[in-house]
DNA sequence: GACTACACTTACAAAATGGTAAGTACTAGA
DNA sequence: TCTAGTACTTACCATTTTGTAAGTGTAGTC
């Protein structure tokens, strides 16, 4: 088949289906490796940058700031700027990103429930390699 | 600080709290770009690699392949091998995974309810770059 | 006067992830 | 005989993601 045939079923393919289900779509919002960390975080309350940096524990400021960029972009989260210096922002949860995220409970309640069995797997899989 | 004080204090974090909420628990399992994907699509229905596949659609099977291996080992599948030539293997939830898949129900169903405006969301990240 | 904290940003490097294409061993169907 | 399908694996390379370390400007604290 030629290129320029692929690449048009490929655009139609892309334009009207976009996801294949819920869970794709929720995956492209919240796919990266801090993102729903993050939303969880933010769901329970407003935080600062510092604040969040530290709750998380092991993300680099870069990749937080990143992150949080894109989710205030995708309109998950909000910036709150108080405009001061030496400066002060707040992230909270929009309506949508607050229903993402209560949506995302039982995984949570899920996670803390097995927590210790999450371990136990986590270390046999490090064992493995 | 000298290294082995370093990597002392690492190992005793480890060993202490793995995990510091049910979401990162979460995450460690199912945290690739595919494993929620799959888990979504296996707790449906028994699925054969090839069914995978195309409900997936663009998964390399190398990806696939990889993906499953550690989600059996980590004990949220089972592989059923029917031992014929030419092969024929199915992939089934275990009830550990199971549970895990239905706690993601809200969310698959969140995402189903905004999938046009996570469509929107996506297209405009991508006119971003 | 040095230090810390705040919320970032940038350049560069490393690591994880992903894709492509080929190969395996065998069979059923055209 | 040729092709397609089954469930993968492997080697190699490209891309994406992530981390590290340093820097920015200001102000309050020791």
């Amino acid at each position: 088949m030629e290129r320029f045939v692929e690449t048009a079923l490929k655009k139609s393919e892309m334009s009207e289906p976009p996801f294949r289900c819920g869970m794709e779509a929720v995956l492209d919002l919240v796919g990266g490796k801090w993102k729903l960390l993050i939303l969880y975080h933010v769901c329970r309350q407003r935080l600062r940058f510092s604040e969040l940096r530290r709750l998380i524990g092991d993300v680099s400021e870069k990749m937080l700031s990143q992150q949080l960029k894109e989710m205030v972009a995708d309109g998950l989260l909000q910036r709150i700027d108080f405009k001061t210096v030496p400066p002060h922002v707040e992230y909270e949860a929009t309506a949508f990103g607050l229903a993402l995220g209560r949506s995302m409970q039982p995984v949570c309640e899920w996670g803390e429930q097995h927590m210790e069995a999450i371990a136990a797997i986590a270390e046999a899989r490090a064992a493995r390699q």
